[in-house]
DNA sequence: AGAAATTGGTTACATTCGTAACTGTCTATT
DNA sequence: AATAGACAGTTACGAATGTAACCAATTTCT
């Protein structure tokens, strides 16, 4: 029973390495270029997709928690990227729609995340970037295996994946 | 050239979807254990197998900007679990140890690690542990390249991993 | 119908983090 | 030897987060 351990060889640091090197480049490029938070572009690619969700909504498909996402939809509607819309049957809910601004913006951070791709498949190469998806794919699996087991149990979808 | 974009399919996401998953778990566990913050425990480790560093040692060995591995430091000298010694030849840097004291935690943390390692090959399965495992290979042979590249035109490791 | 519990969303507060500025020490250049 | 630059480490400060408390609207329970 050796005391011995080596942080690199640790799964869970070794993926924080990986993902910080993949995502701090983005990240970069969408805060130099618009000056976006990631909470504000994961709410305008929700919306983008989606065209009209509630707060709360967002929260589930992108996994952000919900003060979060209320901070990234006032900033978006600060820019009049997004507007929100009240709801007659249930007057606690706001829909959110990303206005023609918004969506111009959306289609260029598409663009963006696009051109991203293929730099990171460049930088991965071909064999490297399937390798990654195929672990990430079985990692994705006994992700939603482990929400199905707490779902059942705490109705929890608390969460936020802290993506910030 | 389609504007639509499905956010869960994208690399960075996807990755920071699992490390979250990954870290979040064990960053509960030495958080509620021993009330320690990601760097201390980071710290505690980096002394723990090399048993005496400098702090800029220790912000190389693994990643952390130095900020975050003076305040590591600082925290874990209040516990007493480690001690700094000076230098005589250079009187900038300090030399780190674990105490006693500090190598007993090291000890246990190292079977928490090695614990949770077991959960996690459980969840994933033998199989997805090693595809996750093959992914990250070729992952990390990507930044290490990529480091490389930086190394030359800038002299450069000033990075932090962020993981916090 | 009315009290209690739930839900959508916002806000106050404490914590954590990174940037940049700063101190003290060493090295290189002159 | 003296001055400028580089480097180890700390600290002040602003920005970003999460927790928890909160408000208002709605549903559930009795």
């Amino acid at each position: 029973m050796r005391a011995d351990f080596d942080l690199n060889s640790f799964l869970p640091y070794r993926l924080n390495r990986a993902t910080e090197f993949v995502s701090l480049g983005f990240a970069a490029l969408y805060r130099d270029r618009y000056g976006m938070t990631r909470p504000e572009w994961r709410t305008l690619a929700a919306l983008g997709a989606n065209s009209r969700m509630t707060a709360t909504e967002i929260g589930i498909h992108s996994s952000m928690h919900k003060t979060k996402v209320s901070r990234a939809v006032r900033a978006l509607e600060k820019r009049r990227w997004l507007k929100r819309s009240e709801n007659e049957a249930d007057r606690r809910v706001e829909h959110l729609e990303l206005t023609d601004l918004g969506i111009r913006h959306y289609r260029e951070l598409v663009e963006l995340a696009r051109g991203y791709e293929k730099v990171l498949s460049g930088l991965l190469g071909e064999d490297g970037l399937s390798k990654l998806e195929a672990g990430l794919a079985a990692a994705e699996k006994a992700i939603a295996a482990s929400a199905r087991r707490t779902r059942g149990r705490k109705a929890a979808i608390r969460g936020d994946v802290s993506g910030n």
